[in-house]
DNA sequence: GCGGTACTCGTACACTGTACGGGCACGCAA
DNA sequence: TTGCGTGCCCGTACAGTGTACGAGTACCGC
């Protein structure tokens, strides 16, 4: 059942899955699913729950930097695999098993990695809030390769003001820059002929706060 | 109309949110409302766009790490006014002016100093997600002090497993460090006496990303 | 047999966003 | 003056939501 309904939302999104979608996908009438979860919240929580239990806990037969590194790859894997789940894994109210574990298991790693506390609370703080922050924006820009990258870009400057009826790209992204030139520069200029790879952009912040974190702990 | 709606949004949530209640808040019909919104979707552009509007855009008068600094914190005080508008800020799919402004700002704030093209894209890129992931953080996390936050941690180790009937807080604590000993040591031992200030928490991350960035810029 | 227990499900209710169409007051051309 | 378009207001209605309630069914140990 919670399979089937998170293989719902990923067809459908999260407001796609409806108590009633769910039972005809289950061959079920949509009370009987009440007998095992009290409230599609609950229901939600399980559903989350299962996609932290995809999450790759970080190892302890590498160095913590390259633990950690491929957990939060692996996490951000998961929240583009599960782009309904994207803003609801760090406000849940009830975390499952599967959450306490990740977290237990993050916590460990820096622990044991020779962090303090108090630096343990922030490099994990700061780490969580770049993964899921990025899973964020990522997730209302929805091309995968650089190319398609470069494709929304031009678009965005091409629909910039509304009603470009009429007007050419040129034009359009001239009008851009006359009210924001660095926009114009960096996206209509740059992002649209070079593209973006979000997976590189990801793994360039990812790489930039764990060295910073060490810097931290080392000094 | 669209303060109204950032009123009520601001007292009963988003979910709080109905075009019923806000027409009634308005004294008016509901069907009136639609006069002046094509959707509820477009009128929470539109008061996404008043919550950006608020943000203090990065100044030119001084260096730009206390600029950007100023307008991440000022981001984050935002969105702590406005906790219906966590999740929601960088998903939109059509951004209002505001948003271009501050976008333009911040690129620009950076470009002038003297980061390249591609180093800005990660700058923006790294900073955004860090504070809009930080605020989502927060959201699930509602306490204001660190004594608030000491106790939200107690309750949560009181609260672990379920049904913890009959046991006293130190046995609770003990079940929690068999099972997950790290978040029994981090959360249950050190947050729950000594507290975590979730502002403070929030500079160390921001400075520690600023700094890194410099020497990135630097290099 | 019989009572309890787990499970299924039809109906109903309050509530949501909004399509549709009618009603009102105004400015402007004939 | 009459007629007409144009903006604003709104009552009704509809499809769809989560879920409370209670009735029905199959199984278990006694």
């Amino acid at each position: 059942m919670l399979e089937t309904a998170v293989a719902l939302a990923v067809r459908d999104g999260i407001v796609g899955l409806t108590m009633r979608r769910l039972a005809d996908e289950l061959g079920v009438g949509v009370m009987s699913l009440y007998h095992h979860v009290p409230s599609k919240e609950e229901l939600i929580d399980g559903m989350i729950d299962l996609v932290f239990a995809e999450i790759e806990l970080p190892t302890t037969d590498v160095d913590w930097k390259t633990a950690l590194r491929r957990r939060a790859i692996s996490t951000r894997e998961a929240l583009r695999r599960h782009r309904w789940a994207v803003g609801l894994m760090e406000s849940r109210r009830r975390p499952g098993p599967a959450s306490f574990r990740l977290h237990d298991a993050v916590l460990g790693c820096l622990r044991e990695a020779g962090f303090s506390i108090e630096l343990t609370i922030q490099a994990y703080s700061v780490q969580d809030a770049y993964i899921y922050g990025y899973a964020l924006q990522e997730k209302s820009l929805p091309f995968d390769s650089a190319e398609e990258g470069a494709a929304v870009a031009q678009r965005q400057v091409r629909d910039f003001g509304g009603d470009g009826a009429g007007a050419d790209d040129g034009q359009q992204l001239a009008a851009l820059a006359q009210e924001f030139p660095y926009l114009a520069e960096v996206v209509g200029g740059h992002v649209a002929t070079a593209g973006h790879d979000l997976g590189a952009a990801f793994e360039y912040g990812l790489d930039l706060i764990l060295d910073a974190l060490e810097q931290r702990r080392d000094a």
